[in-house]
DNA sequence: CGACCGATCGTCT
DNA sequence: GACGATCGGTCGA
């Protein structure tokens, strides 16, 4: 089952992000289904400096101000397409990164796309790497997290903040004082979690 | 291990 | 013209 419109919705975009977890991502390109287990993600949103919209609408962060349940996919270090989950209504620029998997789908397929031999932690291990395994680019901007080509889904599986852990994001340095914020999410002692060893 | 570095380009100032 | 919501490799301790 996909995840309802209603899901994306909603306010809280923290909430979302840790409901996130242990929720299923898929695409399905040329026929081909691959995907897996959300098991990491951060949350962003515009009040705080460590988001994209923080200073208003650009060319690059326009679709975080469309209504949530849509792909924000932008290019980052002008090598790797990073994907995102909008969340809120239009003009609440809200937005979820999707840091890291566990392959559930179409491994082979997975590992064509990254050029590797066998599975390993780092097929889906860190938000470049998800978005490359599941051939995900800037192009699916915008498109429906409800599509054929693009969809989350929801096997019914739900982890309680037990089993979540709450850090500061990553990569976000520039952001000063919101750095500190713990909005990144994780399942405690998955191995597909970025930042573990290789 | 940890620190550093190169790749590579669209976007924003 | 500078700089990333990164990654994987290399180098030195």
């Amino acid at each position: 089952m996909k995840l309802p419109l209603d899901f994306y919705l909603r306010r809280n975009v923290v909430t979302i992000a840790k409901q996130l977890l242990g929720k299923g991502l898929f695409t399905k390109i040329d026929g081909q289904i691959t995907g897996g287990m959300i098991v990491e993600t951060e949350a962003y949103s515009y009040k705080e400096k460590g988001c994209h919209a923080h200073n208003g609408m650009t060319k690059r962060n326009e679709i975080m101000f469309a209504d949530g349940g849509v792909a924000y996919v932008y290019l980052c270090y002008g090598i790797h397409h990073l994907f995102n989950v909008v969340t809120n209504n239009k003009d609440i620029p809200h937005a979820i990164l999707v840091r890291a998997l566990e392959p559930l789908k179409g491994i082979e397929g997975m590992l064509l796309r990254t050029n590797k031999e066998k599975l390993d932690f780092s097929l889906t291990k860190g938000p470049g790497n998800v978005s490359k395994a599941l051939g995900i680019q800037t192009k699916h901007t915008g498109i429906s997290l409800l599509s054929k080509e693009l969809y989350i889904a929801d096997d019914g599986t739900n982890y309680t903040n037990k089993q979540i852990v709450a850090s500061p994001r990553i990569g976000v340095d520039y952001a000063g004082k919101d750095a500190e914020l713990k909005y990144r999410f994780y399942i405690k002692g998955n191995l597909y979690v970025s930042g573990k060893s290789k």
